[in-house]
DNA sequence: TTCTATTTGCAAGTAACTTGCATTTGTGAT
DNA sequence: ATCACAAATGCAAGTTACTTGCAAATAGAA
């Protein structure tokens, strides 16, 4: 198992806002999202951590992260499910040979067309969140 | 397996322009797509022909049809894939408690601004396609 | 009708998680 | 500091959704 160790960034607070108990295998996964600059997956993680971690543990922290809002789930339609820290909202271009992926901000336009959308729907009230993925290739693949 | 039946729609064609052979596998599948006006799965699709095909053939199908063009791969955040005829452009809205689907189209605007991020993108250049579905609740749910 | 590549069925295999259960650990109360 | 207990973890087995290998069947061309 992991060593206790102190981190950069206040983890702990963050965990503890949000009901979970601090603890090493947390604060390791915390460390690699807030290191990585893109979209990864549960076993990226453990590839990460081998030998200190539990593959179902990843699993398990993942998704109760996503739950509580600490993570977002991305799908990048590839083969597993992705996540990143879930602090600011923002969305992808991914090419679909290579897996290169690009973050875009969503302008206001697009947000406001997206709200005008759910107010013009019969069926739906409580709209929390959207997925705005690009595909396609990207230039050295399109050679 | 299933016997050949004429079909109201012209899918011979379809089939033999996407340069498949006309088997009453496919037929009996295009046929469901066309009956339903939602996005639906390999496990669906098994169910309705239950007997008369093997859900292996299904998942090929499908497969083949999506990379063919005939059919849309739609990603609603649930167990399974979706697919849906890839005849008229549109998006979705999906009650992530009961699993409610509402189409909408994609306004001009909304393309617009889509088209304007790709070319700013410095590392992308032919962006083929785009997912943007909507989640939330919908009335009935968010009581 | 015959030939052949394509399609299908069947069964086994795989990848990506998920779950049950025993053990360990963090945390708040004493 | 110690205790008690719920929460977290490791491990192994299970599940689900899909994939693949291969032999048999069949659509479509000749």
């Amino acid at each position: 198992m992991l060593k206790k160790e102190k981190t950069a960034i206040n983890y702990k607070d963050l965990l503890k806002e949000n009901g979970f108990k601090n603890t090493p295998t947390r604060l390791a996964i915390l460390e690699i999202f807030s290191m990585t600059d893109k979209p990864i997956t549960a076993h990226f993680i453990y590839k990460k951590l081998k030998g200190e971690i539990n593959e179902a543990t990843v699993y398990r922290t993942l998704s109760s992260f996503e739950i509580s809002g600490i993570l977002k789930k991305v799908d990048l339609r590839r083969d597993s499910i992705y996540f990143e820290l879930n602090n600011d909202h923002h969305h992808h271009i991914v090419c679909t040979k290579c897996g290169l992926i690009e973050d875009f901000k969503e302008s206001k336009e697009i947000e406001k067309l997206l709200s005008q959308i759910v107010e013009k729907s019969i069926k739906f009230k409580n709209i929390k969140e959207h997925s705005l993925e690009l595909f396609g290739y990207c230039k050295v693949c399109n050679q």
